[in-house]
DNA sequence: AATAAGTTGTACATAAATGTACTAAATGCC
DNA sequence: GGCATTTAGTACATTTATGTACAACTTATT
């Protein structure tokens, strides 16, 4: 038995109860509900021994898939799906542990950038290893066909959300 | 443009700076995670009015859709996909605010019952229109087909992390 | 019955995330 | 130039979530 069939079984009850609730839409939300919280933990588990949770990993992460390893806080929060407050909060831990580099900008001295430090990038090339394994294994349940088509549909019901 | 595609440069940039990162699998972590995000935030925003916020409505629609309106914290936790320290503060919470009843259970006196109250029923009901008419529009951009597959991928993917 | 082993739930300390208000700097306008 | 408006970033207070330890109780074993 999949752990999803007792949340169907609540869907079943409640739209005994309302039958206007909608099931597809409701399976979906909560499906991926499911799904993020058990990614993030897995993450989170992986990354402990580093010394690093989920959010910073996504942060320093973000600064790696960038062209000179150098983002601007607010251009991070956007990237990392964060709130720019929470940026200052995490960048601040990684700048105490020596992984990214605060300094000011002479364009615009509004301005801060935030730089990957060569630790910072040595921390990442010693735990991606790990990193890769998981993300194959989360994703391995499906065939490449299928992984395929699900990108396809989720980034069509992400489409449209930004639409809404 | 699509909000997803910095991602997906970005995944770009990554993949040539350490080859062995895994397209598929990161990209479909990545849009679960934007659409958790997007989801979550849109019905916090719906259920500010209403004085409570998501997880405290997956908790009444957790009891809305047993029988009985009845459980007890740890089948609460499992339901809601929250941690056991987390149940007790948001029914607490929830206790104050009239919508739920805590009473001892006769049968095994360690157990706790959570029961949904008249006033937590009319306050769900007072709600759900709206809420069906947000996962509709959430969801709205698929073909019922379209829904139906990526209910099943999506089940597929759990499935397997189930297992792992 | 006595005791060991396991469950259930909560309290408390800690960590993580968010909202709000504010400072500093840039931009536009007169 | 001076003044209003906008933008970037952060500090602080508050809210939300987690981890750990513990107390109360049941169940199993002998």
């Amino acid at each position: 038995m999949s752990s999803f069939t007792p949340t169907e079984q609540r869907l079943a009850v409640t739209r005994g109860r309302y039958p206007g609730f909608p099931r597809e839409p409701a399976i979906l939300v909560r499906l991926i509900k499911h799904i993020y919280k058990r990614v993030h933990d897995d993450a989170n588990a992986l990354l402990k021994p580093w010394g690093i949770n989920h959010p910073e990993y996504n942060i320093l992460m973000m600064l790696y898939g960038t062209e000179g390893y150098t983002l601007n806080p607010s251009q991070l929060a956007d990237a990392a799906g964060e709130k720019s407050a929470n940026i200052t909060r995490l960048t601040n831990e990684l700048c105490d542990k020596g992984l990214v580099e605060r300094t000011a900008s002479d364009e615009d001295r509004r301005k801060v950038t935030l730089t990957l430090t060569a630790k910072g990038l040595a921390m990442i090339e010693g735990f991606l290893p790990d990193i890769c394994a998981l993300l194959e294994r989360q994703a391995g349940g499906l065939q490449p066909r299928e992984s395929a088509q699900l990108e396809r549909l989720l980034k069509k019901f992400l489409d449209h959300l930004d639409q809404g």
